[in-house]
DNA sequence: AATATATATCGCAAATATACGATTAATAAT
DNA sequence: ATTATTAATCGTATATTTGCGATATATATT
């Protein structure tokens, strides 16, 4: 693979792709799940409730954060991890979008 | 990295994320975009509209084929390639579950 | 039968993701 | 001040993804 060729294509599908790219490991899906229903912020708590390693966690929720899905402030030595509602909300948009765009007449067809 | 973790997760979480992965890339969204908007069924039409190699867009096809997005049909010399309306209606029902969680009250000041 | 067209698969190289232990850094408690 | 706790980062191994050209396969056309 010489070069990706990601940035080669629309904006509206690069950012649904960054979106689903964040979502596409099930750790990540369980954490914003832990989060919006507020089991609790703190890291230390999503390393317990996940089958993985605290570094490991640690990646993940870094790539949630880059994606720009949640938040972490730094609250004494701990850290609590938000959902960026604002953030969320866009995706939920950009996927609603992608989800509910209307099938166009057939040109061919097979289907 | 021993082994993946994947499996340890919920299986809607893996359901949820297996989705995601299908469209975390903008070659397999703009695959899905196009195909919705009808503008043709036909893989030669796809490669065309793309800015990839023909044996890169097979494998993009196949990836959203494996993942159940997508039928393909042999039509002649050529395939017809179309959304799965069954399954795209699930993944779409996945995500809105997703998309749709209440955000319980809060157990930490922070968020 | 020979040729052209369309698509899948193979083989490879490079990039990225996954996972962990060890280390670092920063705060809190003693 | 020392120690304990929490979380990020580093280093590393392995797995997976991305991308392409070459090749194989299968149908259509001549």
């Amino acid at each position: 693979m010489a070069y990706s060729k990601k940035s080669e294509f629309e904006s509206d599908e690069i950012k649904a792709s960054e979106i689903a790219k964040a979502l596409s490991h099930p750790a990540r899906v369980a954490i914003i799940k832990f989060l919006v229903k507020q089991k609790s912020c703190i890291c230390n708590d999503l390393v317990a409730h996940l089958p993985l390693s605290q570094s490991t966690v640690s990646q993940h929720l870094k790539e949630l954060k880059t994606a720009g899905l949640i938040t972490g402030e730094i609250d004494g030595p701990r850290v609590c991890y938000c959902i960026d509602k604002e953030n969320w909300k866009k995706a939920k948009e950009i996927f609603g979008e992608l989800f509910n765009m209307k099938f166009e007449a057939m040109k061919n067809k097979c289907c």
